[in-house]
DNA sequence: AAGACGAAAGTGGTTGA
DNA sequence: TCAACAACTTTCGTCTT
């Protein structure tokens, strides 16, 4: 076993170590995880005290194990067991029956993990993450298994939510229907999980800038490198005009970057940025119009048309 | 004929009482 | 917990190239 000296994501030295937890937490920014830490100790007394959600009286132990899409929970199996001790006599039972349920725990999120890497790496590969995204994933998935935050949700869409909040943190930001396509889940479940997950976490997450997708963007599209540092100024002083706060980030970088083909003669459709950006031509027309009016962008448009008509 | 534009109605998520 | 609200989408009609 070996520690971590550094923050992996701002290199800070001030960390806190939570051996129980099995965490390494950076005071300055946040959460990191070494996972080499992995301590299976007592996790059931987890499960026991926020047990009480008021779900189905069943017990219900660790993750809904759904190995692909039939219901192998894990709940079903536990509760046939379950079942078993009732024969018994009770108080001579109860140790034991402590005993084997933090045994089945501490092997359900064994295997819990292994199944969930293996999904998790698969959707990484899918959507050519750099190891860096794949990893702190990995740790934040990890983690919510053994807070118990599995629980009523899937495997795969928590991956999904560890994912997404993994790119989120480094800046390479993928779009929900990236993830969504990736792993078949839902748009709103990764949605869901992922901010139910950050917050239980307590991880924070820049909002994030619509420069990060100009790039991915413009390489789909095509774009000569000038187009997309145009199209990374117009945004920057899109974000000093106060339009980008409250907008889809995306819509955004798109309207950005349909301005700037526009403004180096390398016109694109408005349907054809749409769909890179995973947006409605309506949105690009929307943020589009809010650029022209706001950032005086006509002017340099009307320059491109009349070199055209010459 | 295809793209751009805009209006109107609908959807899902956030917020504030 | 529910209703109001903003952002975004869908759909459709009209105008421009």
């Amino acid at each position: 076993m070996y520690f971590v000296k550094k923050c992996s994501e701002c290199g800070s030295e001030s960390l806190f170590i939570n051996r129980e937890k099995g965490e390494i937490i950076c005071r300055d920014c946040g959460l990191v995880v070494e996972d080499k830490m992995v301590e299976f100790g007592q996790e059931w007394r987890e499960f026991e005290g926020d047990g009480g959600g008021g779900e189905e009286s069943r017990r219900r132990t660790g993750a809904p194990m759904t190995y692909t899409q039939f219901d192998q929970g894990l709940g079903t199996e536990v509760g046939q067991k379950a079942d078993l001790f009732q024969l018994g006599a009770k108080d001579r039972n109860k140790f034991f029956r402590l005993r084997k349920w933090q045994y089945r725990i501490s092997t359900a999120i064994e295997r819990n993990l292994k199944l969930a890497l293996a999904e998790l790496k698969r959707v990484s590969s899918y959507l050519k993450l750099p190891k860096m995204v794949e990893e702190e994933a990995a740790m934040i998935y990890t983690q919510a298994v053994q807070r118990g935050l599995v629980r009523g949700r899937s495997m795969e869409s928590v991956v999904s939510g560890a994912l997404y909040a993994a790119c989120r943190r480094h800046e390479v930001p993928r779009t929900l229907d990236e993830l969504s396509e990736a792993s078949s889940i839902e748009k709103k479940e990764i949605g869901r999980t992922y901010r139910f997950v950050t917050r239980e976490l307590g991880i924070t997450i820049l909002p994030s800038n619509p420069a990060d997708y100009i790039a991915r963007f413009a390489s789909s599209l095509k774009l000569q490198p000038d187009t997309q540092s145009k199209a990374v100024e117009i945004l920057e002083e899109a974000q000093h005009a106060e339009l980008t706060s409250g907008r889809g980030p995306t819509g955004i970088a798109a309207a950005a970057l349909y301005v700037a083909a526009l403004m180096h003669g390398e016109k694109r459709t408005q349907r054809e940025v749409a769909d890179v950006a995973g947006v409605t031509e309506v949105t690009i027309r929307n943020r589009y119009k809010e650029l022209l009016d706001k950032l005086k962008l006509d002017k340099e448009l009307k320059k491109q048309k009349k070199k055209k008509g010459r």
